[in-house]
DNA sequence: ACGGCTAGTAAACAGGCGTATACTCCGTTG
DNA sequence: CAACGGAGTATACGCCTGTTTACTAGCCGT
């Protein structure tokens, strides 16, 4: 009944898988739920290893939840074909993100708001960094940070709403109409 | 050093008042900091009362929450001048969502998920009724659901992004572009 | 083969949470 | 004036949180 009963041998004890196994529940508890509602607890519970090793290997919860974020990569397949069909690629992921939640843990971690101060900056530093100045950064003219905010905004936005009226298919006209929204955005 | 001695003189017993006071800082803190953050302990001390007396008067802080959500007017005003103007009305609300948390603390409790399943369902109900019906209802066309529904989510966009990056003064050519924002969202 | 390093474990800690209980004290009413 | 009902109080309960401590036990170099 211990930790490592629930696979049929006992594990040979190798640190390095041991942190991954931790790491990689914590990129799938805190992307499904967030940070505040998963407990420590439930990420050891998920890795098959012991609460303590959580401390050991990343110093703290909030510790655990900056490893996940640093190990994430950022969404740069999005912007690395130019500006031009930029506001349909953002559509079409934004149109991903209506019907489920991200594969990548990231996005699904930001959405989420921290509560706790700690946390909050880590959010929001990564927030920046990989979504807000990638889309700036193919803007021209003026107000470029500001449009790229208010695209952000409808990242989030979608976010939020699947997560509270629940997963919606999008039909092509969703898709066309994202594309719309995203150009009103970003327009100069 | 008792709760009531913060006050000069005692205060005279009045059930309704200490359950207006206690709903009152109720809707204030839940407003700025949303459900789970906000204790009862703190309702009770900012309302400069007993925590027990937030269990007697609201069962639970659930409770709590559902009258300070029964209490709150809705957006009506935004949707009662008919739907040609809709998107720049949207706008001019969203646009302030962007300066500053709604004076009506609906939205701020709403804008933050509860994990907690009961609020959760609460809040998701207050959002379809209060947000996303109305502005369906002002829809022609087919798909007035899935468009109301992206101009749902831009809205909690917005207060999302401003949670997290901070508040931000909008121009008049942002208006201008959350105009086209919700025309594209709205667009039959 | 056998110490020693260390991965892993179990348990406890301190504190916060929502909630429930037993009580005091005041205003009103018979 | 005495008694009763209820507003308000203080406190404890049980649970869960993140974190830490003391311990066990397996691998590795000698």
């Amino acid at each position: 009944m211990d930790a490592q009963a629930t696979e049929a041998g006992a594990r040979p004890r190798d640190r390095e898988a041991t942190r991954e196994r931790i790491l990689q529940a914590a990129r799938t508890l805190f992307g499904e739920q967030g940070y505040e509602t998963v407990t420590v607890r439930m990420i050891a519970a998920a890795a098959d290893a012991n609460v303590a090793l959580v401390g050991r290997y990343f110093g703290s919860k909030a510790g655990l939840f900056a490893a996940v974020l640093q190990g994430e990569p950022t969404l740069s397949k999005l912007f690395e074909d130019g500006a031009d069909a930029l506001p349909r690629r953002l559509a079409e992921y934004a149109a991903e993100r209506m019907r489920r939640p991200p594969d990548n843990p990231i996005l699904r971690a930001l959405e989420r708001s921290a509560a706790h101060p700690e946390v909050r900056s880590l959010a929001r530093e990564r927030l920046i960094t990989a979504v807000l100045n990638p889309i700036a950064e193919q803007l021209h003219g003026p107000d470029a940070q500001v449009r790229a905010r208010m695209a952000t905004a409808v990242f989030l936005g979608i976010g939020a709403t699947r997560r509270r009226l629940g997963p919606q298919d999008p039909t092509p006209a969703d898709v066309d109409r994202l594309t719309a929204v995203f150009e009103a955005c970003l327009a100069g």
